[in-house]
DNA sequence: CCGTTGTACAAGTATTCAGTTGTGTTAACC
DNA sequence: GGTTAACACAACTGAATACTTGTACAACGG
């Protein structure tokens, strides 16, 4: 269960808008903390906002996009609205690109030793 | 070499910025086209530019994207400049994307068919 | 009830960014 | 050299979206 199976090549268009869009909806900061924070389990709307230092609702509306794309799931107990982690594939997701990230500035760094020896 | 050593938690800022920043070059349907189409081999920007049919610009632009986020490389050739991808990792987020999404789908399927049957 | 608390929604503003247009630059060919 | 071709860069325009402000709604406590 590695691979997803018998990927169309060329990828067809509406997946590709698909993609970019899980993409869009983990390309702000904002919503990488939350998916962050709610790593230690889950979390009220205003445990969040105290958490990130935010207003209650940016926090809201960030929350609401990320259930709207299955990422979050949503409980409701009394007033309060508690969110957990649905999609534990974010993490890789941010795993990976932590990975690459590295590779790129160890890279860099090797560049510069060099650059500097000659 | 599964995971990111010692990832610190909370992710500091700036890597949060980094991260947002990676997923961002990722989160636009022409640039996920253009690295499909670099899986086939390397091209260059005429050739990109029919495969998808736009415009030389726009083409030369998200291709200054890819290669300022490191994701390609560029190689020029007489006029002509052959782009090729530059970090196979790119490939595996696509992938976990599209198993993600694969699993919402098959649980809306799921529920639909329920949905039916009651 | 009535006020407080916690959350969500809506309108307005500001910013960001994609796509186009126009132009500059480099290399091959006559 | 002059011309053509391939690519890159900069300014402009329009659309998408993040963040703020204001408000509405629901649940609990007095």
């Amino acid at each position: 269960m590695a691979m997803t199976p018998s990927m169309p090549r060329p990828v067809p268009d509406p997946l590709v808008e698909l993609i970019a869009q899980r993409f869009r909806v983990l390309a702000e900061p904002m919503r990488i903390k939350l998916l962050d924070r709610l790593r230690d389990g889950p979390a009220s709307v205003g445990e969040l906002q105290e958490a990130l230092s935010a207003s209650q609702q940016n926090v809201s509306k960030h929350l609401g996009i990320l259930l709207n794309a299955g990422m979050v799931s949503r409980t409701r107990a009394g007033t309060s609205a508690y969110y957990a982690i649905a999609d534990e594939g974010v993490f890789e997701l941010c795993d990976q690109v932590c990975g690459s990230l590295r590779k790129q500035i160890d890279e860099l760094e090797a560049l510069l030793a060099e650059g500097i020896r000659r």
